[in-house]
DNA sequence: CGGTAACTTGAAGATGCTCAACTTGAGTGG
DNA sequence: CCACTCAAGTTGAGCATCTTCAAGTTACCG
């Protein structure tokens, strides 16, 4: 079994234990599994992505290298939805952490043309773009520190709906590099903002594990609300 | 006529000619005008609101009054295409100027049941998402004159779609607190920003009149590539 | 156990903010 | 048509957040 197998990887980050695969059991797809590297592009032409472990994000670099994460992506997340839906994406994919995604060639869902795999995603292109907008007011209008807390309840949040959190903690192996492309910072003030809220004892960071030590003052510093993320709570 | 009667209208803002109402008669849909002072909350239960003519934003305000604007609505755009999807929408819609919109109420287009309606509807969703997505990487890691040129340029893209552009002039009655809203900015430092682009030759602004004096050179600034306005031409 | 990527810290400087005063301009009523 | 009013725009000065540059230190991986 993949899960089994994956599980067995010690330093292995972040699985979805509730099989994600399932998507592509779900509508009968064909699915193959590939492990990659961090910090690799991971898009191929003419395939779907599904990611099954780890971290990647998707991003945009402008031409003098300065780089943005529009979004960061968990397991049970489509890479590319675009590619299903309008035969196109727009954007690079990188892991952030190693990752195993599942591939699905296009040509196999265009081919079965299943209403239900179109609603749902579709109903996950809502969650993302919620998503987005909040991310547009934190980058707007938060400063540091609470754009840094909003990040880590946000992902607190959707690692627990796919059931990677225990307690409050979680694995987490994104660099502070990476945390800074995607809080539009520098990653020298991502460990500053970092460290103080390591003093304020709000998170505890150890051996790739990230721990909210008190996740309702932290929630309160990045005036965190939940709702946009339940609202769909986005099956398949 | 509806366009007819708004262009009668002497300082009516950018109103669409190519009759953006279409969309409801396509659809063979109720639609009632409704003529909206600027900076107004529009949105009313159980109805659909499509903008006709003016300019709105969706957006969000934290506790302490920061406000972010999410996305910038301009005539021929459905204001809460969640609404009609998902029967929620989880951010308010202002005016920015004076408006006109057109409002359909939810059950009728609930009973209708259009297949092509859910797929235009979610075309226009990946559309919005990917300037969301610009929208982030401006935040994130364009300075301040290049987010100012990012808008306008993205603006000028938009609103010459629907008609709204003679030369590189266009109606723009925003005002700079509500760029700044827009941009992550103060309305100080936009006022500057504005300043540096007059000075530099770059735009020219009187009269509620905006005119872009050199795109080439104003796209080279903001790293604009309209690939991804044009990817869904968007229809109806 | 050596090498490299990631993290940490300090100091100086840039971008953008806050506060405040003033000017301009559009809309209103006399 | 003018005076009045208020919102919007403009400008200056001082300050906060965040950046840049640079020099370490730590930790992971082969």
């Amino acid at each position: 079994m993949l899960t089994a197998q994956i599980n067995g990887l010690t330093d292995f980050p972040t699985v979805h234990p509730a099989s994600p695969e399932g998507f592509a059991r779900r509508f009968d797809l064909p699915m193959r599994e590939r492990s990659i590297p961090k910090q690799q592009d991971l898009l191929l032409p003419d395939l779907a992505h599904l990611l099954l472990a780890g971290q990647a994000c998707r991003n945009r670099v402008l031409r003098d290298g300065r780089r943005q994460i529009t979004a960061i992506l968990i397991p049970g997340d489509i890479c590319d939805p675009e590619a299903i839906l309008a035969q196109r994406a727009d954007y690079a994919v990188n892991t952030l952490t190693r990752c195993t995604v599942g591939e699905i060639p296009l040509a196999r869902i265009a081919a079965l043309d299943h209403h239900d795999l179109t609603d749902a995603l579709n109903r996950r292109l809502r969650r993302e773009e919620a998503i987005a907008r909040e991310w547009i007011v934190s980058l707007g209008r938060r400063v540091g520190i609470e754009r840094m807390a909003h990040l880590l309840c946000e992902l607190h949040w959707r690692l627990a709906a796919v059931g990677l959190v225990i307690g409050d903690s979680f694995e987490m192996r994104i660099t502070q590099s990476d945390f800074a492309d995607a809080l539009g910072l520098t990653s020298v003030h991502v460990n500053r903002v970092l460290k103080s809220l390591r003093d304020s004892r709000l998170i505890h960071l150890h051996g790739g594990r990230l721990t909210l030590l008190d996740r309702p003052r932290l929630e309160r510093l990045a005036q965190f609300d939940p709702a946009y993320l339940e609202t769909s709570a986005v099956p398949v």
